[in-house]
Order: structure tokens, then sequence, then C-alpha cells
DNA sequence: TTTCTCATGTAACGCGTTACATGATTAC
DNA sequence: GTAATCATGTAACGCGTTACATGAGAAA
């Protein structure tokens, strides 16, 4: 459950209620989370019972009550010890590769339309994520070094999309290319 | 639920058993499913009570009987709309980015081990997904632009690790420089 | 007046994984 | 003799999603 060191990483950044994490992941681009309710409480609520994070309620008249999570020295020392973890490998779930695939039986231009909405696909998101970064949370920075490690993170992902769109542009080139020859060839 | 459209796809491109479906989604390097038979079992069964598939069953001595699932002409038109179906974002998960996000808690040294080590993950995998290009499975092509897009289709998933192993690279040097500052200033 | 934000939570369901179960043949 | 391959399937569980439910205040 990945999910529950990303909120605890989060935790350990500023205390938080269960509402302001759900915001951070569901306004994030980059994290794989849509930030839904029943998740995120409930990740909460293990979190609580581990003792990585302590709990306090701040009472509001005209309002739920505002439940307030802090990281503990147990916490801090979880997430200390997640980070040194053995890296995964990324693995990405790109739907549109497996319709390509089975794109032969298309004709030439409508495979060229499917293309193009591809491009248009991951150019929206490539924006999205730029835009993002200057939008910039009101978040301090805790060191420079920190600082530097997001906008890296942030990089990483506008080079995966910069590096989808260019091979987007190829196999479009290269099909029209193929397209004509196959033309020639028939006449 | 894709995975249905994946396996009728693989269908689409010869008939097969469930046991053949597992061992290529297993042994993929790109697909993002584990190839466990209760999913594969379980929409073998989905893809036929949608007649998308028919099934006929060889009966063998010694061995369980062979049941092999061949494409209907539903499912040639299924597979067909799915294909020109919306395309989606790629979305890929790197659990270490959010390792990475709250490692400024560690030493300079730590980090370039932990960097290391992703280099290292990545690099094996990048690898692995070269041979698997020479192993060329024994599956004839149906015709030259549908070995073309399978060859991009591959070469995408190799520009994304290459990628990575950029950043990765980046961030290293960079951060060795930002270290080297820091003691210089110390002094 | 309707929609959005704040703030908590629950119900139902589907996708995906690990592990279990069987049993013969083939390779090392 | 042990392990892998062939070939089917089931049980249990966890992660993640959509949708539901409540209710106040602020903004459009």
């Amino acid at each position: 459950m990945s999910i529950k060191y990303v909120i605890l990483g989060y935790l350990s950044w500023q205390p938080m209620t269960g509402y302001d994490v759900k915001k951070i992941i569901a306004d994030s681009e980059t994290l794989p989370w849509t930030g839904n309710n029943n998740q995120i409480y409930r990740a909460l609520v293990q979190l609580h019972t581990d003792a990585w994070v302590s709990k306090s309620i701040e009472e509001q008249d005209g309002a739920p009550n505002r439940h307030i999570y802090t990281i503990t020295e147990e916490g801090i020392r979880a997430l200390g010890e997640w980070v040194k973890t053995e890296p995964e490998v990324p693995q990405s779930k790109k739907t549109f590769l497996h319709q390509l695939r089975w794109a032969d039986s298309l004709e030439a231009e409508e495979i060229d339309e499917l293309l193009e909405a591809y491009l248009n696909t991951v150019g929206e998101k490539l924006f999205f994520l730029r835009v993002q970064a200057d939008r910039k949370p009101n978040m301090p920075d805790r060191s420079m070094r920190e600082k530097y490690l997001w906008e890296m993170i942030h990089k990483n992902g506008i080079a995966q999309y910069e590096t989808e769109l260019d091979w987007i542009r190829r196999i479009r080139e290269e099909l029209k290319e193929l397209e004509a020859a196959r033309r020639w060839t028939k006449l």
C-alpha cells in the first residue's frame, strides 16, 4: 500500500486534515491516484492505529470538525526507512499502445487520426503539467536541496511526455512515407 | 476492463488457449499485467459469454484438454471499435519518485546510492527490453505495416526507459555539484 | 438560486494479486 | 530425483474507483 507512505510523506511536511490530503492528491498531475475519500480516510485510520500519526480535533461551528493529523517520531522513522527501500522499476499503463497494436485493419488515414488524437491528449497533459509548475504551491521549501529534488521530480514527468510526443511525431511521419511508397508501387 | 481487449487482440491474431495467453502476458516486458490465471480465465469466460470468441476443445490424453479460443466476427467488430476509441493519457506509476520527494533527510551519499540503485534497476529493465527484441517471437507478421507498428511499440518502451536513465544521470551530477558547493561555502 | 468549497464518512463493486490445487510429461 | 512445462481452474484478499450521504457557508 504505497499511498499510505505518500500520505505519510505529505504529513511529514506539514500537519493536515484528510480533506487537505485529498486535495493535494486530486490536484496533482503526477500522483497516480484520484484522491477519493474512501481510500484516504481509510489510510489515515491505518496510519493512526500504526501510531505513525497523531490526531487532534479542532472544533468548528457550522462545519464538521477538522481532524488534524500530525506525523509522530515513529512515523518519521518509518518514512525514513521506506525512502531507503530498494527502488522499483517504473511501470506505465499506456492503453493506447494496445489499441495501436491491432490498428493494422484500419485505413492509413484512420491510423493517422488516431495518432493525432493521441498527440493532442498527451500535448494537453503536458500543457497542464507545465502550468502546474507556475501555479506553484504556497508551500515553503524546507531546504535548497529539497526544492531541487521537487523540481527534478516535476521535470521527470515533463520529460516522459516530451519523449512520448517525439515518438508520436516520428511514427506519423514514417507512416506517411510508408503510405506514399505503397501508393507509388501500386500505380 | 482493458485486459479483455488485450486478450481479444491476441486472439484476433491467432487462436489460442488460456495458457498461451497467460504466457504471452507473463513474458511480456511491456504489458502491465502479471499474467495470473484467475484474471485471464475469468476474462475468457466473459469474452465467450459476450460471443466475441468461440471455444473448441481439443482432447489430450495424460493432460488436461486444451480449450482453444477463436475470435468471432462479432469479436473482430468489437475489437475494431475499441481500437478507434479516444486515446487515454498514459500514466506511469513511479514509486521511486515518491520516495525521492522525502529523501532530503538523507545524507548526500545516501541519496546518491539510492539514485544509483534506481539507475541499475532501470538499466536492467532496459537491457531485458532490448533482449526481448532479439528473441523475436516466432509469430509471423501479417503485413509490413503491422510489423512496423509492433516495432514502434517496442521502441516506445525503450525510449521511455532511456529518458529515465538520462534523468537519473543528470540529477546525480547536479547533486554532486550542489554538494561540492555546500562543502566549499562551509570551509 | 444554484453551484462551489469545506469536511467528514460509508456502500458496493471491480480489477488485480498471491496462493492453492491437480496431474501428467519432459528436461536436467 | 527434482524441477520445469503444459493446462485447467478456485479462494481469499487488497487496492482503487464511483457513487452515495450530510450539512453549513460563500460565491456566482
